[in-house]
DNA sequence: CTGAACTTACCACTGAGCGGGATTTGCTGG
DNA sequence: CCAGCAAATCCCGCTCAGTGGTAAGTTCAG
């Protein structure tokens, strides 16, 4: 960029993009000055940049003048063919394990060393989840995260151990012996439990998703009350996860 | 940008959503020399900047080398506000409404001169729509379309009809008197309608949600074989759009 | 009214970005 | 195995678009 850059050698794309990375569930709208502090960029910059995305429809503006992810942004991001696809399809059978259960169902896609959650399906009786659409979860503490652990390449459990087990909550696994045991028997099982690992209160139980070409594609998983009995609802996720799977194999055929 | 631009004047920010904006549902993987085509921009920077945007997650990369918009940039998306809420306490409303009719449930929010789809709920009993989430409706043609031109300020009205009111099938209003009857009908009764008007064998009603500060804020509606009756369901939709309306102003007080 | 914080505008400097063209890679048919 | 071709990748010299300090304008609480 221009001489004046205090940061040679960062190029403006990767202004922008960190942009729109500075806003989260916790900061959904924010000022000119606490984005730029935020990207570290300098205010001069970061208001050019901002405009022009805000021009774009990357970012709204407000009437008080704070900027807020656009709609724009949102409408290209669901053409995302990795969690179109299997949201699309997932649903009917979200809702009936819902329906079975009448608990938060999940379903999630590995991104980098965590689960992206792809669709969600819940109702007021279920436990009310800090979980969202959009949102992550790491992968040693919570049943999707095993399950994709347990599927995934090796070199994912090497990478998860090696990033180190953050303690989240009273029971969460931290050390990897424990965690690579409780992923082999996923491994065998196809289910995945975990229980107030991640939050206090409440368990989950998941199971794999496989894609028309064998391979893991998701891990769907319930999460509950942890007074509840995980082992009697694994079955239903059992058998979802597998209809699922199933499902992607039948869109498959028909695509081609 | 450097002196041998083509095209002085436009910035590597405008490229960089450029490049972005030529995905569409039927183009969801291409090559670098079709984006290169689509976006106008000389092979070697979309090279570029196609592979800045891929190295931060904005598209991914296939193993044949084709590129498609990425899950980092559905995630940020995700965090749009305008759409994050509406589609978080809708949902339960639109479950509710799918129960009841058996039929495609959507709701859109107006973006520009057309109506987003926000959120689905169908079945396979439904008829099959071409319609998705993230995707656009006109607003003269759809029942969405006429509830949002009711309730939005004049001024789309007149933008709409100076746009033009294209033929998209046999029943397409096309005159700005019709339209303006239909929709001060719309405005009255709060329920919009239409006949196979943008789909042949295709009809949908719809009714305004209004959020906390009262004003317009979501269409809500189903979308039918047009051999069903559509007045039948009318009291439904209706139904459930006030029941929005006010979780929305639930919520809002519970908020503040 | 005063002042602090934020937003917008200005502008001189210069290296980041541009893109034509060469090279490499990948694929297809012979 | 090897041309032949298209797509992808890389190279490099030119130069103006981007940068950011600074200043002026705006907003708002007290």
């Amino acid at each position: 960029m221009a001489g004046n850059a205090a940061e040679p050698g960062r190029s403006t794309a990767s202004r922008l993009l960190t942009l729109l990375e500075v806003f989260t569930v916790r900061n959904e709208e924010l000022t000119l000055v606490e984005m730029a502090q935020r990207s570290a960029i300098p205010v001069a910059t970061t208001y050019r940049l901002a405009r022009e995305l805000a021009t774009w429809g990357a970012l709204e503006r407000l009437p008080d003048r704070r900027y807020r992810v656009g709609l724009r942004l949102w409408e290209i991001g669901s053409l995302a063919p990795r969690q179109r696809y299997l949201r699309e399809l997932s649903r009917p059978y979200m809702q009936d394990l819902y329906d079975a259960t009448k608990e938060n169902v999940q379903i999630g896609v590995r991104d980098g060393n965590e689960v992206l959650i792809v669709e969600m399906v819940s109702g007021r009786s279920a436990i009310p989840s800090a979980t969202r659409v959009g949102g992550r979860l790491p992968l040693h503490a919570t049943a999707v995260g095993k399950v994709t652990l347990a599927f995934s390449e090796p070199e994912l459990m090497a990478l998860t151990v090696a990033e180190g087990l953050p303690k989240l909550a009273p029971r969460t696994i931290i050390t990897p012996g424990q965690l690579k045991q409780a992923v082999e028997q996923v491994r065998s099982t196809e289910l995945g439990f975990a229980y107030e690992e991640m939050t206090k209160g409440a368990s989950s139980v998941a199971s794999p998703v496989f894609g028309p070409d064998g391979r893991f594609a998701a891990a769907l998983g319930l999460v509950v009350h942890a007074s509840t009995d995980v082992t009697r609802l694994a079955p239903a996720v059992r058998t979802a996860a597998l209809g699922l799977s199933r499902e992607l194999a039948r869109w498959s055929n028909l695509k081609h």
